[in-house]
DNA sequence: CGGTACATTGAGGCAAGTCAAGTTGAGTGG
DNA sequence: CCACTCAACTTGACTTGCCTCAATGTACCG
């Protein structure tokens, strides 16, 4: 697998690594930083489909159906191991193994999405506020990245807003609502759950559903 | 591919073909007939995540991932073609182009979510019931299945209700005025779209962006 | 110190939800 | 052939969760 790498991207928080209908040449495996996959629509909204941390794959649709369906950014700084995506045909040809891992991760995003559109299509604000912070708790802490109960969210509200559905001002009284509730406190781009079984019950989730992924 | 082939299943309506969290060891691809892939949430609500219509393979998620992540229930009668779930692993090994058709139909079930997950998060009631109208249009029309204009849509308004993430109540008002607007018509098992390009800009669409699909 | 970006708070309005009756049509059985 | 049931579709009245508008607060930075 290691042959494959062609370089290392760095990208600065705001920058575009891939955009909605581009084809890029190069998929990419963040290392280390945050960023969003978006979509935008005519009117300027954007809606969020999903949050890029550290060990999640980037491109994988550009490399299957050869156009992006949706924009990647980066939010705080971060470096990218780039593949050509030329070697993901070779790969299913000569690693078969490698290339059921590679469709095993399409099927994940599909969950994933799956999970989005069930909370975003059925339930109310406090349960999406609550299922995403959950989420970000369950996937941060994964990654070893809880110190002291807290975990990096460097996000920014308006993120979170367009990746639930609801706007700006409503995901805030949401989040201040759940803070003086004593859930769950995300200030200063850090996360703090109080009561993960209460959080855990306002998402509608089962505390401490968590699954495995194959890392590329 | 044809050798794959394990048999036929004739799913009745209402029945259920493959249920959320099941690992069945068999996978599909839909012959005739059309269904419904749903998630259920606890306080019994649910959210349709898609529509199965004939040529659409069922049970990728469980052929990869061991597990249903949705269940798929049949609307109308339905016959399936049946595959064994432990031939997707050999095809990954002995038919790499095949194995990449696989991976591309679920990079492509993601693009819909996508895009289902951007109209219920972002889009208006008018919006998300043409973008659903629409879209069913233009699949079945691509199935040949139109006549005079005409193509059918066996579901129940409850089924694009829970598609679309509105009330029942809501969604069949909604139906009314598009039907009282001359845009689209959907009654007795049928749908006509009698102003195409003002349905898709309702719907927040590019009238006759369609895309290709390889079939298993 | 202005300027910019993000977070916060209050007021008022509307889209969509809920509740509650009907209506229709397709069985089904007496 | 008519009463009855049941499932789906309609429609109206009322309620509310969320949206929009509009300030204000608070950092950080050149």
């Amino acid at each position: 697998m290691q042959g494959f790498k062609t370089g290392e991207l760095k990208a600065e928080p705001g920058s575009e690594i891939l955009a909605e209908g581009a084809s890029s040449t190069q998929l990419y495996t963040a290392l280390s930083g945050m960023g969003v996959r978006y979509k935008t629509v005519e009117d300027g909204r954007r809606q969020v489909v999903g949050f890029v941390l550290p060990g999640d794959f980037v491109g994988l649709q550009s490399g299957i159906m050869g156009e992006m369906q949706h924009s990647v950014e980066a939010t705080t700084t971060m470096t990218l191991c780039a593949f050509n995506r030329s070697n993901i045909w070779s790969l299913f040809k000569s690693q078969p193994s490698r290339a059921f891992d590679l469709t095993h991760l399409a099927a994940r995003e599909e969950q994933l999405l799956g999970e989005a559109l069930v909370t975003i299509g059925q339930m109310s604000g406090v349960a999406r506020v609550s299922w995403a912070l959950y989420r970000f708790y369950q996937r941060l802490s994964a990654l070893e990245l809880k110190k002291n109960g807290r975990v990096p969210l460097p996000y920014r509200q308006q993120d979170l807003a367009d990746a639930v559905g609801l706007s700006l001002v409503h995901t805030n009284k949401t989040l201040t609502r759940l803070r003086e509730a004593g859930v769950a406190t995300w200030q200063d781009d850090a996360l703090v759950v109080h009561k993960e079984n209460e959080l855990a019950q306002l998402a509608g989730m089962d505390p401490g559903e968590i699954s495995v992924r194959p890392l590329i």
